[in-house]
Formats: structure tokens, C-alpha cells, sequence
DNA sequence: ACCTGAACACCGTTCAAGT
DNA sequence: ACCTGAACACCGTTCAAGT
């Protein structure tokens, strides 16, 4: 139990955890553990960080500043520039399953946050969209995002796991569902379908920009909050 | 210590951790706590759940059950059936904030996830979508759904938080951040900005149905995966 | 049949103590 | 200055024991 033993740091710590959470898993992660694969003790760990919810809330930024590369802001395409974001934050996050629930939930704005949402929002003034419109948009990129990702994250385990997602495929709920009994089956793969969603957003986005509300969805009569 | 003390049930055990989870969030609730909610050891509720994780998929499924309405297919346009069960979610979620990361993340699939995949799906085959522009467009709703709404529930905290997020608000970071400077104190509000992703996503949906694919975005020369 | 008490194998974090 | 050991106040879950 002599590795080199080089003194710990801040980044250290966090390699080490992203590191973990990659091989075993969230779960996994915890400081006592963390601390035994950098060969120290779980308390060595609290000199670098204050706690875990701040390596958290670290290893979040990190993954979040992938999104972005210095070579977006190159493109004169403001389409092109928010698909490349768009698609490269969902390839990191499917590549790190752990990393969605975290990301999508986690609440702490660091610096790769900012830079992200800067790029976002840069990148929709310069194509022409009014401040309050490139607010909007910044967030429905966001949510489509996290929402999209978390969502085919969700797929494959459920289908593992699945007692009636299995039953549905073979067609025997049939009878109660048969809305999904029917589109259960139809191939799909999660990067097309994801662009499908990217390009209809962006789409919708360069209509608002051009001043072309979309047809506004009434909420019906029975729109009603139902709390248990 | 002598409250009616009705006998237990699975769903008084539910009911109890709904409400637990209301009043004190969902770092509240350890099997330990909800015992001494309900008047009874822990290990007294492992007769009526089989484990912490089956308690909350079973909450989840209680919230997304209460997304659909018998009334929502007496509606005959599409865009109020969906867009109705949308807004639904997006209330019944905010009313309860620590429900979007359960409900967002937890893949296991009940009945009541079921039931409103079927609403969904139904109701987009009855539009005259394709089963597999249909399975595409469930997706795309669920992604807006969690999406958007994981987003919202993240900002107030956000902002709460933030070191940053104020010195943004106040400009002092306009010199790092001029885009989001600009825009970030533009207001708006959460059930508004919601509307508009909606419609956005509606509108979308019906093109696509339509015949109309959205424009291509490319994905540009540096769409490049980068992990660690 | 239903509930309990003690126990097991964990957590994150504190703090005084070691080098 | 940096790391540790023991301890505190928790977890979820098991299992034999009580009524």
C-alpha cells in the first residue's frame, strides 16, 4: 500500500471521484471509499473540500464545462452553434449515466455553468434575438437538454427491469394499452431521436426570433392541480 | 403515544411518505422518521413495502398517475389533450419540488407511467401521427416535460445560493459574462415561459406530422466527445 | 399475523491527537 | 501543515424474539 503517495489537492480529489463514480458508479462514491483509492483516509479528503456536497457540486462544473469548446463561437451559424452544444452535452452525459440525475437536479451554478449559459445566450443575441427572447431561450435549451437526456438515460434499465415494459413488447397488454402496445416496437435510435428534438427546438426558436408565435394550446376546462 | 393506531397498509405508508416529503423534503425521509410518523418502529413498514426504493417508485407513480384526466380524452384536439396533461405535470411538480428528481431520474415504470405514456401516445395516433413519429413524439414530450421543469425547480435555489448569480444580476460580471448579463434580469415568469416551450414543442410536433422535417443542423467540424 | 429490539454494516462529519 | 483514530449521530435492512 505504497503508491507514490503524491500530496493530495483539490483536483486530485476530484479526478479520484469522477474516477469512481465512473467505474462503480454513484452509489459508490462515498468519502470513506474515495479516500481509501487515494490511499488515505476518508478525513484527508475535508483539507481539499468542505464537504460532498461541494465535490458534488465540482464534478458537476466539470462535466458541465465539456459542453462548450472554444471553437463554437467560430461558427457563424447560430444553429450550428447551439446544435454542437446540444449534442455534445448529450454525448458526455449518456457516456456518464451517473452524471445525469446530478446535473439535472443539482441547483449550485459554478463557472462551467456560467461559460455553458453564456455561450447559449451569446449565441442567440448575436443571431438576432431580443434579450427576453434569448432569456427564454437559454432555458428551453436547458430543458431540453436535461430532459431529453435524462429521459433516454431512464430507457434502458427500465426495460431491464421491466415486469410490463417486457409484457407491452410482446403485445399481451395490448388489450389496456394499446396506444404503446403499438409504438413500442418501432426501432428508434437515442442520437437520431435526439436530433430529431434538437432540430425541431432550434427550429421553433429562429420562429420565435421572427416574430411568429406558435399557435397558443388551450388548456381545456379540466385543467386542474390535483394534489393527492 | 395512543393515536386511533389504525392498522398499516401500503397505502397509508404512502400516503405518510408523501406527506413527510411535503412538509420536511425528501432528505427527511428515512424509513426510521416515516416509522415514528406513523406511530411504529421502521421495521414495521418492511411488512407493507419491501424496501426503501420500492416506497418511492411508489411515489412517483402516485404523481404521474395524476398527470392524466378521465376528461382529457373527451377533448378532440390534439394540442389541448396533450397540452393539458403537460401543464398538469409541470403544476403538479412545482407544487412538490422534491418530487422532479424521483420523478426525473427513477426508471422503474408503474402504472401510472404507463397510463400516461398511453394518454400521450393515444392521443398523437388519434392525431394521425405515424406509431413511429407517435413513439418519437412521446419522447419528446416527456423529455419537455421533466426537462424544463427539473430547470425551474433548480433556479429559485439558484439564485438563493448564489455568490455569483447575484453578482450577475447586478452587472458586476458583465465584463466576464456580457451575454447573460443582458439578459438575466429580464423578467419572466415560470408558468408563462412554460407555455411557450409547449406551444413551441406542440407547433413542432404537428410539422413533423405534417410532412415537414425541421432543417438539418450540423453539428460542425469540432463536435467532438470530450470525457475527463 | 403483526410488531419490536438488538444488531450489522454502513454513512458524513467533528475534533482532539499525533507526526 | 497535513493526516489520523476514535467518536457521534445517523442510515437501510436482517433476524430472532415477543405478543
Amino acid at each position: 500500500m505504497t503508491p507514490p503517495r503524491d500530496a493530495l489537492s483539490h483536483d486530485r480529489v476530484l479526478q479520484a471521484a469522477l474516477a469512481l463514480a465512473d467505474a462503480h458508479g454513484l452509489d459508490a462514491l462515498s468519502m470513506r471509499r474515495l479516500g481509501a483509492e487515494l490511499g488515505v483516509e476518508a478525513m484527508s479528503l475535508y483539507r481539499h473540500v468542505p464537504n460532498k456536497e461541494a465535490l458534488l457540486d465540482a464534478m458537476v462544473d466539470a462535466i458541465v464545462r465539456s459542453w462548450i469548446d472554444a471553437g463554437d463561437a467560430a461558427s457563424t451559424d447560430w444553429r450550428d452553434r447551439l446544435g454542437a452544444i446540444m449534442h455534445r452535452a448529450h454525448a458526455t452525459m449518456l457516456a456518464r449515466p451517473w452524471s445525469v440525475e446530478l446535473i439535472t437536479v443539482r441547483p449550485r451554478v459554478g463557472e462551467g455553468r456560467l461559460r455553458y449559459a453564456e455561450a447559449v445566450t451569446t449565441a442567440l443575441l448575436e443571431a438576432g434575438f431580443t434579450p427576453q427572447l434569448a432569456h427564454h431561450g437559454l432555458h428551453i435549451v436547458d430543458g431540453t437538454i436535461m430532459g431529453f437526456t435524462a429521459q433516454q438515460a431512464r430507457r434502458p434499465t427500465a426495460v431491464a427491469l421491466g415486469d410490463r415494459v417486457q409484457a407491452l413488447a410482446d403485445g399481451s397488454l395490448a388489450h389496456e394499452y394499446p396506444g404503446i402496445s403499438r409504438t413500442i416496437r418501432e426501432h428508434h435510435d437515442h442520437d437520431e431521436e435526439y436530433a430529431l428534438m434538437v432540430d425541431l427546438v432550434i427550429e421553433g426558436l429562429a420562429r420565435l426570433r421572427d416574430g411568429e408565435a406558435p399557435r397558443r394550446t388551450g388548456l381545456g376546462a379540466n385543467y386542474a392541480l390535483a394534489i393527492s
